[in-house]
DNA sequence: CATGAATGAGCGTTCATTCAT
DNA sequence: TATGAATGAACGCTCATTCAT
């Protein structure tokens, strides 16, 4: 009688351990005897649940992803109106890289592997159509938008992205808390803009 | 007697194979075999000029990051207004991904590693704080700053790294001149903001 | 579920390949895929064994001084006089590069990188002072020694060591037979001899 | 118009370099960058004056063979009676190891290969009897040997070896004054002991 | 004579993957 | 399921040797 979900268990178990090493050591440098230690496992039962190295680093990427998706929908989208759902959001896009470094560590290895890996790429650009779309639902809500609304669906996390690169590399470019207040501030001034 | 320049002219050649092959094959994957072939020059002699693999990996970052200096140098440097080389820099900075794709893959792959080697970060960072530095001298100009200049001396780059990255993994993620227009607007509008 | 043992076969396995290398090839001509293929196993396994090539040498020389330190043990030990002990001892040592040729050819080749390896050097130095102790241990008892006998049980070892050297070299320097007459004659002679 | 030996003292100047070479790194790290560099000259020059590395190796283990015959020649020779140039023989020998240690770490390290080069071992060979001829030369004037003699002159190169490894392996493994006593002692004991 | 850039085979070592147990 | 021993190709790097200058 096998425990019920201990598949997925032993799988959440590699795909945090292969997490772990990423952030340790890079994807450059992963090793499946790295993780399989990491996990507390062989290296022979990775390959039982998982194809081969390149399917452990997909799942690594998808779960990140998933996991971050999953934290926005939990913490913006309760909110009632657009306003309050946007402050909060550029809340959360802007701690990213204080409040889960590892996101940022993570993302970063993949967006180097992005660029002449397909597969990683496609599950990349699916994550920022995904934020894309998720914005605009709620900023384009009743409103006749000249197209401001919906660039500012992508600025917000070009400068969350461009922004937390930043941070995550060098703590001391600017303050936190200064510069959170300047993207809100550059984010809801562009949005309430005159038409010219 | 050996041609003047001529280390210098066998150091370029590696480097330059050394980004092809980054862009075709990514950091992880690189091998100085590949470099040697893409050069067209045995193994052994880039151990003449270069340390060791790692020694080669940071001058391909170096140079790529002076020549894209030298680049803002000629082009907009030499306007005389900050109100022009403000909207020229913002230009280029745009136009990167597009220009010059190349650098963003390269890019992207140093800042892979940059999170676990301490060496590439350092450059990195330097190349963040020597631009925030140079916009700065300019921007900050016989102004009484309330911060929010300071500020945008990082949001620009923030915001450029940000879309440079999203294009470069997706092509049709936005319109390049539409964003283009939206970049500008989104700035010039923040800093021409009444003070609070 | 292994077999007992298992780990111990193979380290012996690569142990006495290493061995046949060295004295075919020597040391500064030894490589591991010779290693490998003379002792019918893949590179990579011999990693797994060992920690690198200098492990590997390091336990042939502890090997090789633990069989020889066994084969004096067995022979010498069990004998109940001094006299006896010493005659058998001295014939042992005289014979060692007749009766166990490869001995020498790996000894020598250890004593050459001794000199600029000092966790060989420190082995081999441990050898001769075992070796010196234990004759010293029943070269002593119950004898008040002028110095001679300590002396002695570094003598009769270098005298060993000097003609095997010669002899291993070249089998026609001296005859065996004869040269062990003059070689346990000069010996008991030195040690019986009048004090002065 | 070539300076006359110029050649000579080229070829001196890569044996020189060598020697120093191996003593501090032995045979099996030896380079000929390594030998190049020591000698202040290029690499490409040695293959002038030398056919290849073996020739330096060959060249260098000569060169000290010669330089140690013509140490004996020059102190040993000119005395008058055999018991004087015994006596001095037995302290030359002795006092290599601390006159000149770099002869014992060259020899050591020749040995290890003359086990496995032939021309190598020939050259050692050719040492060892150049040796014990010079001795029986003077210790069987007028003598009537029963063969102990020609045994001397074999053990006493073989003691002065295996103490001159001993002590080149381990400084402290004897005091130096107090073996040379002992040294002296047992071949003068043992060349006039009596018949059997 | 003399240089040192250049070659490329071969080194020690690692590692994704397989498979007998 | 689960293990980890075993493989062997490929890695970064070294070095004896050559040769254009």
């Amino acid at each position: 009688m096998p425990k019920i979900g201990m598949e997925e268990i032993r799988k959440e178990q590699v795909i945090q351990a292969a997490k772990t090493c990423i952030v340790e050591k890079g994807i450059s440098n992963l090793s499946m005897k790295d993780i399989a230690a990491e996990a507390n496992v062989s290296t022979g039962i990775i390959y039982h649940y998982f194809k081969n190295k390149e399917d452990v680093l997909l799942q690594v990427l998808k779960e990140s992803f998933r996991k971050s998706h999953e934290q926005v929908m939990e913490t913006v989208e309760p909110l009632k109106t657009s306003s309050e759902k946007l402050m909060r959001h550029l809340e959360n896009i802007h701690r990213v890289p204080k409040d889960n470094p590892d996101f940022y560590r993570i993302f970063l290895n993949y967006l180097g592997e992005a660029a002449h890996h397909p597969e990683i790429r496609k599950i990349v650009v699916k994550f920022f159509r995904n934020l894309k779309a998720y914005t605009e639902g709620y900023l384009l809500t009743n409103a006749k938008d000249d197209g401001r609304l919906k660039a500012a669906s992508i600025l917000i996390y070009a400068l969350g992205l461009g922004l937390g690169i930043m941070w995550t590399m060098d703590n001391d470019f600017y303050d936190l808390d200064e510069m959170e207040h300047r993207f809100k501030e550059l984010i809801t001034s562009y949005i309430h803009l005159e038409s010219d």
